[in-house]
DNA sequence: GTGTAGTGGATAGTTATACTATCCACTAAC
DNA sequence: GTTAGTGGATAGTATAACTATCCACTACAC
């Protein structure tokens, strides 16, 4: 197959195939000649997987690279290419804090981060769930707990209880899903599809389901004092 | 308050409050003379909300703009800003299609997103949700449903009523935890707030327990077939 | 008074991301 | 033997979210 002809099957432009092929997320075509390369249905499927990861996951270009560089080595178990993806789901430390001084923060921010932080792993603890100490996951909570926290939404880790005991339940299903008997790649395909999807899907799920909530509580009401 | 002190107070720098206030994501401080002007606890707190909307929920400037309007136009009903922030929260269309025929998509997608739409709308209708019909998250739940139907996770809408099920309970939940005695403000903020962070922590947490579920499940096991 | 740090406002520049377009030597098929 | 198309390289574009510079001016210290 020609380089065309993947574009066509895919959906995406030859010129971002080709970007694709740099950025090294699609693996090289087999080369026939200088200006001849074959291309098949992994690489179809490849681009699939790269677009929804994309589309539906909203990762970056470098997230859906580390995450494919999980599915294809075969050396990665499948559990810690559920590491490695779910590290690319979440948004990339957004708080670097280079340690410079000249930044505007003053005496201001006591580290909430990190008292959250203490409070989410302690609630990890309690829990006994097996996640690595440096899991994304862990700094994103106590940020968003930290959030809640300063707009009145309770102060202990203990307000994700009820969230924890149906994502518990709700991944186990998840995980039991998979069939380990299947090949190892469409095994990986399908733990990271389904890892960023229903993500996704929940979201999308709950802000209805917060819509038709609002509707019964506040529905018709057109405004509430001043 | 100068704004080198707003600045320090937020932990804002200088130079990016005053690309909000030309963005209009911050009400202009009260002009004391042509380069005096007075900010106040209202506008460390507006910063405060902006910077949780752009961190934690990972909203765009643009988006925190119309949420923000909403917050502060006192004809939008609680239920209405719900809306607002909850569209903003949506990853803004990403299939505009602008129906040109020279995008390489031939004969190719069998437009799955609308089957895929026609069933999260008849699952909605199924379920008797009040949401409007062009709620963003309807066109998203369709795009993770089409995603999971490609990788194998099933076929069928039905497939998220655990999720609905819960999503329902939680936000029956956190939307009664709004008291609508309190100023409209504050209630808007909270509403807001909780509406991206709870999302973020609902990822956070679902994350967290797949690595504790792919570990009981594939911890150990150092690879499976290939 | 005079100097100077800081201000508000405008405008220009920067960095990063994700493409998109152009160029070019070449070649396979008509 | 022409020509549409290819692979590979390189350059350009668009957008987002800042960041930096400039400038006339002014409140306050001395």
């Amino acid at each position: 197959m020609r380089i065309s002809e993947l574009s066509e099957r895919s959906g995406v432009a030859v010129a971002t195939i080709k970007y694709y092929l740099r950025e090294g997320l699609l693996h090289p075509g087999l080369t026939l000649a200088p200006n001849r390369a074959d291309y098949d249905d992994e690489h179809v499927r490849r681009l699939r997987l790269i677009r929804a990861l994309i589309e539906v996951g909203g990762l970056s270009i470098a997230s859906v690279v580390q995450t494919l560089a999980a599915v294809d080595d075969a050396s990665v178990s499948i559990h810690d290419a559920f590491g490695v993806a779910q590290d690319a789901l979440s948004p990339a430390t957004p708080t670097p804090a280079p340690e410079l001084g000249s930044t505007p923060t003053g005496s201001n921010s006591p580290t909430p981060c990190t008292d959250a932080q203490l409070e989410v792993d302690r609630w990890l603890r309690r829990r006994r769930w097996k996640v690595r100490p440096d899991a994304a996951a862990r700094t994103e909570l106590a940020e968003t707990l930290a959030a809640l926290q300063q707009f009145g939404w309770g102060h202990s880790a203990s307000l994700f209880d009820g969230l924890a005991d149906y994502a518990l339940e709700q991944a186990g299903l998840e995980v039991g899903y998979l069939d380990p008997q299947q090949d190892r790649s469409s095994l990986m395909e399908q733990a990271i599809i389904g890892t960023v999807a229903f993500e996704q899907a929940y979201g999308a799920i709950r802000r209805l389901a917060l819509e038709h909530q609002s509707y019964q509580r506040f529905g018709r009401r057109r405004s509430v004092s001043a």
